[in-house]
DNA sequence: ACAAATGATACAAATATGGTATCATTTATT
DNA sequence: AATAAATGATACCATATTTGTATCATTTGT
């Protein structure tokens, strides 16, 4: 079981790589050379960090993307929530066939009291702690 | 993404019932009308408990599952690990590629950190104080 | 002998993840 | 104005994992 795949790392590695280079533009082709990242792929995560606000890119020759907010104000909780989907240790597959019964609440109670420290933490990894 | 899955869920609530059973032995049976649980899908779970030894079997006619030990020594975390393998959360999809990298040092220690707590609570929980 | 149970194992469907391919659009440079 | 270099959008495909299903062999109580 993986607490972030392979995406959110890419991502990770990007924003630190951009959170070096003081606001410049780097266009993919920069970014798959540091990362050793397949191109298409890396393409895609950054076009949505991109459309989440988290990056900024400029279209046309020259163009590329750069980091839209401050590196501490970026969170490893922000990546896994955007690439990931949401965090949801709890998800319970019985729906309302169990839940009127004890022992499932405790296991739901547990889990989610689990979950809530690790979002915790995971909002609270900046980028710039990545750096 | 999900902590538990379903087959551990499953198996949750089948180590539940037969710990209120006082030793007596359940075919599969009784297990899928108690959890409304795919019957061939249950035995799987069930078999692979019985060759870990969680579960203690008995062929035959008038046979079935009964735990093998007491339910305060099975703990949530042998479960996960026994049906959905070791907990990684920090695998490391980069191995020698970067790890001479400060940075990616730094994610893989911090999400280590968050690993470590993960899996002791799990080891915490048994099905006894589940039940 | 028979029926009721598990053991073992191969197969299949559904979902999630990782990755590719293509074409449209924008923009700096010439 | 033409061109090349970049992103935007989107459809598609490959692989792995999860969630099952199906079948036959074996054991055991009656």
């Amino acid at each position: 079981m993986k607490l972030i795949t392979r995406n959110t790392d890419y991502a990770v590695r990007a924003l630190c790589f951009l959170a070096k280079q003081d606001g410049r533009i780097v266009p993919v082709s920069g970014l798959v050379k540091e990362l050793r990242a397949p191109r298409p792929f890396l393409r895609k995560i950054l076009q949505i960090l991109n459309r989440k606000g988290l990056l900024k890119s400029c279209k046309g020759q020259g163009g590329g993307f750069r980091l839209a907010l401050a590196p501490d104000k970026i969170f490893l909780g922000d990546l896994i929530k955007i690439l990931q989907g949401p965090i949801q240790f709890n998800d319970c597959f019985f729906k309302k066939m169990f839940c009127a019964d004890l022992r499932i609440c405790l296991l739901r109670k547990k889990i989610n009291e689990i979950e809530k420290y690790v979002i915790s933490q995971l909002e609270s990894i900046s980028i710039a702690s990545l750096g």
